[in-house]
DNA sequence: CTGTCTGCAAACTTTTTGCATATAG
DNA sequence: CTATATGCAAAAAGTTTGCAGACAG
């Protein structure tokens, strides 16, 4: 279930935004590139910040928000907004997610698993959005129903 | 299309709060009370603030978000979050939400309007939350379809 | 070369916290 | 009376901005 253009090469990664309209800066190549590393797609502003600087030290956080910002802008990247830091999905392609409200963690829900239709009279929807919550696999399975009440780092 | 238990008495107040095992300040009646006299619920946490304050002179906003807080605890407000600062709403019946590109205004949808039904094996839902983005009825009508880029103020 | 992007530092917005005082029950 | 809530002030968290210098195209 990997939801992004997996490891593209430096090249590749250039060439994809410039064909978005985004001079291919080194900054935003590993920036853009993280994401294709991660479990599903998802990363917050500061999870960007801290990976990235491995690799660019000078790296500053004024940047990595202006990349996000223009990558969400170009169409490259996602916005998922919610409780904590707005995350950052390099899944494209419309979709939902499944928030834990034990572990935080954040999952891809495939629109074709949520059969959906609204007739809201005089609304112009262009987007929809479904967020749901409840507890996922990993913590539906583990006991513990009490213990941990929210430990609030959004994962995943 | 009121979504409030519609203009409450002090009284009536200080008895939904201490029902709902909150002890009935001056402050936390009048945060509540203040949902009363919105169109349709929502209000941010600086919103109550200001408003409040006008009866409210020393009310400070610490004392504003605990008490938003805990009313969304006891199950008295419900908590949009989205771009721009979270938004509290006194429906508490399950519904979703529009949100008009344009001018940010932030409407009920009510769920009966939103066929929706969803299959993913694994995941407990124990809740679902629609958010829909396009154009409201005001400004889908008012030509202009380029003028205002995005009025951040959360209307509504 | 030139316009765009970067890094830095500083500011801003939204929300949380610590602690002494006030108040509901 | 006593636990809980308030106000104040300060800080944390997340994000944005202005500007001089760097770099992509």
């Amino acid at each position: 279930m990997a939801t992004i253009p997996t490891p593209l090469s430096d090249v590749a990664l250039a060439q994809l935004l410039r064909a978005h309209g985004l001079r291919a800066t080194a900054q935003r190549r590993a920036i853009y590139g993280l994401f294709a590393g991660t479990e599903n797609g998802h990363l917050s502003a500061e999870e960007v910040f801290q990976r990235a600087r491995a690799q660019l030290p000078e790296l500053s956080r004024a940047t990595v928000y202006n990349a996000l910002g223009e990558l969400a802008e170009a169409g490259l990247l996602g916005v998922v907004e919610g409780p904590g830091p707005r995350q950052f999905d390099a899944n494209v392609a419309p979709h939902h997610h499944f928030r834990c409200r034990r572990c935080s963690a954040l999952y891809d829900i495939d629109p074709a698993h949520i059969d959906m239709s609204l007739n809201e009279p005089g609304f112009e929807v262009e987007r929809a959005h479904v967020l749901l919550e409840g507890l996922c696999p990993k913590c539906a399975g583990s006991a513990s129903e009490s213990a941990p009440p929210r430990p609030r780092p959004v994962a995943s």
